[in-house]
DNA sequence: CGCTTTTTTGAATCTGATCAAGACAGGTGG
DNA sequence: CCACCTGTCTTGATCAGATTCAAAAAAGCG
């Protein structure tokens, strides 16, 4: 878990071309709120208005609130994402961190609008909400159309492409969040979570190491039961 | 339904500024395939590779393939829409024509590159974009977290302020995809979709007049059924 | 008007939710 | 260092909402 020292510096070289001109660098450091989220500590997200945010370091939940007693987890962001955090609406949202995690916080029109001026940085902003969206649509169908298992295989195989730490033939994942974090995120109950890890330890598919600890033993043999295309054939 | 003599003016006269030069202009139609797509006819898009895609006129429908029997409806669109059809990955995706359409074709990347030189455009790719990406959130909360009576309250909602005709306190809506189609979407069966119709006719919430036909007699009841936040206060 | 396709309705089944105990991890204080 | 305590996770039994299977009704088309 590497900590920055400076969110800005970090955000700077992913974002910014190298041949940005350093007033308009720091035009964009004007707008830019840093923050330091906690997990013990309340909501830190006013989604009054339409944000644009950079986690520096850390992982964080985009949580939406369906209604009193129903939470939906839109999406886990990690170190390097860059995403929109969606103004209330419909539903409220809200941004919540899983570890310590270093953000820094963008008014999204304000930062369009300066982005206006290099259409270098637009560019990347349209790539990472192409991700963003690709990665939506890839949710959508997991919640439309898969079983429990099946969800549960995706949500593995997901976690090991963007947090693990190959190992060989396995693939290690360290979880930064609880099981109700993943039964928020895929739509069903912790009880049912756990039986679905329960059955992949059953196979031999995974091992489990205390709460976070997640070890892919064969990445193929959970792909096959994630209900992606290839199966089917 | 209106129809576009010229699909890439209403596209131009959408997307690009004023000013823009008409060389300029003349590259992105040189990079535009304008295709009729019609409901009878095969699926027409490879998505081979990630393209834009402008519909100048009818409903399209954009559909993933989970497995062999099950499909996914991602997203409805309709006149004016423009939004980014993704290239196959770990699933198949492809368009569909739910009435005849006429449709503009844009490979992405060479587009996003010609865009790159005008920040006006990246910056309405960028807003259309983000409004996808937020229908896709919005559709991932009513995947995960709502029931099917509410599923479908929501999808009426949704339908009634995208193509339906306000009449009065009521809004009268056709519909230009199957029961079918409504249940790939919300991750239901057809079975369920025509029960909880009924049920909503029942109530006298709504009145269905055909196959397509449906008139909202009461914007309020539906969205109590809907299962948005603002109900559970 | 008759034929096909789509939609509606009904009954049985099943997957995942709910309710209810236990087991375990991991932190605290003796 | 270990016993205890708290919150999380796992497992089991029952329940409910949606699916599946089956058939009838309605819509749309030639």
């Amino acid at each position: 878990m590497k900590i920055q020292s400076e969110p800005f510096d970090a955000f700077s070289r992913l974002v910014f071309p190298d041949a940005i001109a350093e007033q308009s660098r720091k035009r964009f450091a004007a707008l830019a709120k840093s923050r330091v989220l906690d997990p013990a500590r309340g909501k830190p997200l006013d989604a009054s208005v339409s944000s644009l945010v950079f986690i520096s370091s850390g992982a964080v939940k985009l949580v939406a609130h369906a209604s009193a007693e129903r939470e939906q987890v839109i999406a886990f962001y990690f170190s390097d994402d860059l995403f929109i955090l969606p103004e209330d609406g419909k539903h409220s949202f809200s941004l919540q961190a899983l570890q310590r995690s270093e953000v820094l916080i963008f008014p999204y029109e304000e930062f369009a609008a300066l982005a206006q001026k290099d259409c270098a940085i637009l560019r990347y902003l349209l790539d990472r909400s192409a991700l963003s969206l690709h990665r939506s649509r890839e949710k959508t169908i997991a919640l439309g159309r898969k079983t429990a298992l099946e969800r549960t295989a995706s949500f593995l195989l997901s976690m090991a492409e963007r947090i693990g730490r190959p190992r060989g033939g396995s693939v290690e994942i360290e979880l930064p969040m609880s099981r109700r974090d993943i039964a928020d995120s895929l739509g069903l109950t912790i009880e049912t979570i756990s039986r679905q890890l329960s059955i992949l330890r059953g196979d031999k598919v995974i091992e489990t190491h205390g709460r976070a600890g997640v070890l892919i033993r064969s990445c193929g043999a959970l792909e096959q039961r994630s209900g992606s295309l290839r199966d089917a054939a």
